[in-house]
DNA sequence: CGGCTGATGATCT
DNA sequence: GATCATCAGCCGG
């Protein structure tokens, strides 16, 4: 299966429709060191009528990115040291997006390895921050469009996705209950306890 | 594996 | 000044 770049089309304006078509889709970062690709296999959608959206309260500086076009990427910094990837949903002007949680190693593992001594393969993408950190991404990609960015991009499916499972979302102190949270089921590159995503 | 905790700085009020 | 869409390290079972 060769890669397409995903188009904007392609993609569902439905938040939660989004959230499910990115797993089994296939995250590209065409960097200066070569290319780091990754499978989606866990998301979560945040919708505008959602507190634990940071798009709820309007748009301020920092989310500005949720309420381009869809397909646009959202990536801002938690914690003062981790770097989140969403992609923008909805019509333009909404303000919601689906956080990439967690992905499967597919290129570019060697160059990952080496800035990340002493992890564990499973550990080099399982994760939000984690993700990021492995395939490069910053918070200069901020607002660029995955659907034609030659850098940071969506592509199609290299296998199948498998049966899709779905929970309450990770960390989160409001909208605890809400079921936004889709993961492949039996991937083990899926984060969380094991508890929260049964095979 | 699961649970707990401290680190750490950008962001907004 | 409070709040975090997290993680690594450590400990117990």
């Amino acid at each position: 299966m060769p890669i397409r770049r995903l188009r904007r089309r392609d993609l569902p304006v439905d938040t939660v429709a989004l959230a499910r078509y990115l797993i089994g889709k296939t995250v590209v970062h065409d960097s200066a060191e070569g290319r780091l690709s990754g499978r989606i296999v866990e998301t979560e959608a945040y919708l505008p009528d959602d507190a634990a959206c940071h798009a709820y309260r309007g748009p301020t500086p920092r989310n500005g990115s949720l309420f381009l076009e869809r397909g646009r990427a959202y990536v801002y910094i938690i914690y003062g040291r981790y770097t989140m990837l969403n992609v923008a949903g909805g019509e333009k002007g909404t303000g919601t997006g689906v956080l990439i949680r967690a992905l499967e190693p597919l290129e570019g593992i060697d160059i990952i390895q080496r800035n990340r001594a002493g992890l564990r393969v499973t550990e080099l993408t399982r994760g939000p921050g984690r993700l990021a950190q492995a395939l490069h991404i910053t918070k200069g990609h901020d607002g660029i469009d995955l659907c034609f960015d030659p850098s940071l991009w969506l592509g199609s499916a290299m296998r199948a996705p498998g049966k899709v499972g779905s929970s309450v979302r990770i960390g989160l102190t409001v909208e605890a209950h809400r079921i936004l949270r889709f993961y492949e089921r039996g991937n083990r590159f899926v984060s969380g306890p094991r508890s929260l995503s049964p095979a």
